[in-house]
DNA sequence: CAAGCTGAAAGTGTCGACAATCGACGCCCA
DNA sequence: TGGGCGTCGATTGTCGACACTTTCAGCTTG
């Protein structure tokens, strides 16, 4: 009988929510590339791997799958995405569109606490760059456009921009080092970061354009050298 | 080596995934109202009432949890979603992201044959309008704004529209009728259609905006009126 | 008479099992 | 020798079962 005894501290001990435990692991291990676009991810294994029955496995994986991270090939099993270099690009069309209005609607509504928060996120990013780490500045580069998003006070654009992140990040975890220059990212962020300061809606989307099709461009390009003429797996459509 | 005989033609049989089915049909019963906001969706009952077992449902049900259709509360099951005045106004607030771009893009690769189905889509919402069916004229609407989404073709972009869309139907399902003068959704739309016709991004935006906008306004409303205080069904959340 | 407690019923979270299907290996035959 | 075909193992799709939790109606009690 749970007397539910006075709110004291809550250890909050694992809860029985296996699915978003499972789905969350699953997550990792794509994003950090340990599991590659067009891997099998096998029912079984993964449900032996986590000592459990192969039902919470296969909920987080439609899950994973409507994310746009697993295809599932009925009869086959659930593969983690393959993204073409086109798809990459509709990815970042996307992108642009939510944050120029995530990147206006932050200045139109920016908080001492918020320009504090995205100064250290650049600071960070700076320091990352100089001790040439390339995961992490990945991690802070993401950062940096996820508190935008945040600042525009839209919890339904968040939870897209974290979405596409996500899908974006299936191929940008293959690639060891997104830029030449690691300092460069740090410093295309700069502009943005000024134009939401100083609050006029062109120039915030002008910085934004740039420093997005930047990245576009550079992805693409990397992208497509990782796919010369065809993948390694096939599979049918 | 795959001879692949002669490409004759393509029966596609039907494939028994029922996870797919089950999801279709919650989500056709969200849509048109039948499970309405706060409703709770139990497993067992669904199951029984299709004649299968708990899994697929629990997956379905998981599927359309990811796409904002419905809310997991853990050890009391799924619930239809409620959208407050405010999670409505974040959709929109996406819908024009997204819509601004494609009404551009759109407009940019208009093909005769896509710019005579837009004209035929809005003829048939003038038809609609004249003999006044509420259910079919805002299925002509959302079709309207589907065909603009692809011919942008960006299709991560159309299914981001489609989540919206569904989404908004939660509510949009309640109200009976959207506007007061039917004729006038019509006419709305007749802007929309000349300014990408036309292909003058400012003007195209511009008119996107103003149709967004009256319909956002004009929804938020609705859905206030449909909350006036609190909802009947409570839960934790 | 209202509020709290108690027990049972219903429902969820998870598991193991079974049939159907897919892919692969090896065999047979031209 | 090379290609088509049957068989076998492995995996998926689905099911029924069990333990635990939540809910609710009825009873007890202040």
């Amino acid at each position: 009988m749970r007397a539910m005894s006075p709110p004291v501290g809550l250890p909050v001990l694992a809860e029985s929510d296996l699915v978003r435990q499972v789905a969350r692991r699953l997550t990792d291990a794509i994003v950090q590339g340990r599991l590659p676009p067009g891997a099998k991810v096998a029912e079984a294994a993964v449900a032996r791997e986590l000592g459990i029955s192969r039902a919470p496995v296969r909920e987080a994986a439609r899950l994973l799958e409507s994310q746009g991270l697993l295809r599932a090939s009925p009869r086959r099993g659930f593969f983690v995405r393959e993204l073409s270099a086109q798809e990459v690009d509709e990815l970042y069309a996307l992108r642009l569109c939510v944050e120029r209005h995530a990147a206006v609607e932050a200045a139109r509504r920016l908080t001492p606490a918020v320009r504090e928060a995205l100064r250290r996120q650049l600071d960070l990013m700076r320091d990352l760059a100089r001790r040439d780490d390339p995961a992490a500045i990945v991690e802070a580069d993401y950062q940096f456009h996820r508190l935008i998003c945040e600042a525009a006070g839209n919890a339904r654009m968040l939870r897209l921009f974290d979405g596409l992140a996500s899908e974006l990040r299936i191929v940008i975890g293959l690639i060891g080092r997104l830029y030449d220059d690691p300092q460069e990212i740090a410093r295309t962020h700069e502009p943005v970061l000024a134009a939401i300061e100083a609050g006029h809606p062109e120039r915030i989307v002008a910085h934004v354009d740039h420093h997005l099709g930047v990245a576009r461009r550079e992805v693409g390009r990397l992208v497509q050298s990782l796919t010369p003429t065809a993948r390694q797996t096939r599979e049918t459509p």
